[in-house]
Order: structure tokens, then C-alpha cells, then sequence
DNA sequence: AAGTATCATCAGGTTTCCTGTCAATGACTG
DNA sequence: CAGTCATTGACAGGAAACCTGATGATACTT
């Protein structure tokens, strides 16, 4: 009887997974006084590209339930670096935008962020670089359930 | 004044979360009827291939506390999915063993993980996967602390 | 022999997730 | 236009996975 063929070591699951904790680490420290923690912190930053959008479109772009994310946003808004206005075209949506306060916050930490980043994809070509961009989203796209 | 140099969206260090936890959401569903959680499931597959580790080097590897992985391998150790025995060569180590039950659960699931494998890969040619893997240990390799 | 680093573990705490449930709103359909 | 269904945001409750800080025992270094 036939054995499961060999899987390369590490498989991809786990080398996703540990890389996710190695950027988590970095900005742990980075954020270490800020106030924030890095969840928090990356969702502002998803924000801050997509001003307007829902909590639970937010939810579902970062693939966790409506209420993980209601906690996180729950906690912005406590710290006043978001806020949250009814959509007048939709009156059960609400809408979160940044504040100034949560933009200041961004601002102070974009260029440590960045330099991490570009630390990150240090070792690899600039062609192996965007390979690697694309094949993340490409990834994530593909695992997404299908919607109408 | 100069403002930052505007950065690609979604950054690289989103993109690699999000995919996470998509692939965290997967297994979720793949392991609601096994009794482990992902990580759980997840620590025992870095056991298959390396046997015999420390919880300390588990948890460098996986770039958490030791605290922490000392949660996830109790939790396996109740569940006798693995067993501790002292290293004779070194008295204060504990090496980590998985038992023929953990072996059993990671057998019951091999499959459908491979295919959850494979599936995030779907959209990428052999290099382009071939080149998101070597990206994915490189990248985690460069924000390792550097160790003597 | 003394000092330093590492291993496992205890204690205590926070955050991030989950499932389940609910009312209100909007969209679709017969 | 009435009925159904999906979606949004919220509440309650709970589990898991992380963290910091501290401790005793063992190994390594000088």
C-alpha cells in the first residue's frame, strides 16, 4: 500500500503562519508604547487605504467573524482613532473613518513599518519581490468563499 | 515638505496576515470534529518533521514565548498526542515525541490539508509557487533575531 | 569557582478570537 | 404589496493564545 507522496518541509501552511508571527514580533516592540497592539494597529491601517468602510466588510476582508472584529474596532474607537458614522444611503451601515488622532498615530510609525517591510523582502530580487506580492493575494483571493 | 513616498497596497505585511488567517479559517473548519485547534494541529505538524525538539526551540522556531507554546504542548500532552521525556544528555531539556495517536490524527487529515495546500496555490505557475515558497522561509529567516 | 545563559514552569492578565442569539434594515420575490 | 431572506451591528458568554515577570535547576564560560 502506497504511502502519501513526500510534502516539501516547511509545509506552505507553516511558513505562512510562522512568518505572520515573525512580522507580529517586529511590531510588537515597534508598538510596544504606542498604545496599540499590531491587530489594532494593521487594521488602522487597512483603514487608512479604505477610508468608509464597514466593520463587517472589514471583517470580511481580513477572513474573521463580524464580532472578532467588532472587539478591535470597539477598542479604536475607545481610543478615539476612529470614529463611526451611520451611512445616510444605508441606515444600518456604520461607517468608519480615522481620525486625526488615528492618522498622527499612523504617521508616527510609517517609517519604522515601511523599513520593516523593505527588511522583509531584503533577500529577494525585485522580480522575486513582486512575485512574492502577487502570490500573496492571489493566495488569499483563491481561499476566499465564493460570493454573488 | 516631502510626504512619504506613497507604498503599494495592500502592504506586504497585510497581505501576509490576511492570508493567515484565511488559511486559519480553513483549518478551523477542517479540525472543528478532531479536538485541536489549529495552532495545536499546526505545532504537531512541525513535530512530524522534526521529532524530538524542545519546547524552547518549538517556540524560536515559531517565533513565540516560550510561555506560549508551553499553552499548546500541554494541551497535546493531556490529549496524549505527544509525550516529554528528559533528553539523557541533558538533564533540563524535555524532548517532544509525537504519540501513535498524534500520529494517527495528522494521518486523518493529511489529505485534505494537502489539498488545502495545493489549492492556495492554484493560481500560481511552478516557478511563481516555487518562488513564494523560497520568499515566504527567506523572509521569515531575515526578521529571526540573530543567534550565535 | 563564579557568573551567565538556557530550560521548564508558575502566576496573573489581556487580547483576540469563537458560537449563539437578537432586532432592525434592506433586498428580492411571488 | 406582503412575505421571505440576507445582512448589519450588537449582546452574552467562553476558550484559546498570547504576553510580562519571576523562579529553581542545569549547563556553559571564563
Amino acid at each position: 500500500m502506497a504511502s502519501a507522496p513526500p510534502r516539501p518541509t516547511p509545509s506552505l501552511l507553516y511558513a505562512v503562519k510562522r512568518l505572520e508571527l515573525a512580522i507580529k514580533s517586529r511590531l510588537d516592540e515597534m508598538l510596544r508604547d504606542s498604545g496599540v497592539t499590531t491587530p489594532q494597529y494593521t487594521a488602522l491601517t487597512v483603514l487608512q487605504h479604505k477610508d468608509g468602510m464597514t466593520a463587517a466588510q472589514l471583517a470580511r476582508d481580513s477572513f474573521v467573524t463580524p464580532q472578532a472584529m467588532a472587539d478591535l474596532i470597539g477598542a479604536l474607537d475607545r481610543r478615539h482613532l476612529i470614529r463611526r458614522s451611520p451611512n445616510p444611503a444605508n441606515k444600518r451601515e456604520l461607517l468608519l473613518y480615522l481620525t486625526d488622532e488615528g492618522r498622527a498615530l499612523l504617521d508616527a510609525h510609517a517609517e519604522a513599518a515601511a523599513e520593516l517591510e523593505d527588511r522583509m523582502i531584503s533577500g529577494l530580487s525585485p522580480d522575486q519581490a513582486d512575485t512574492f506580492r502577487t502570490a500573496l493575494t492571489l493566495a488569499w483571493t483563491t481561499l476566499r468563499p465564493a460570493r454573488k
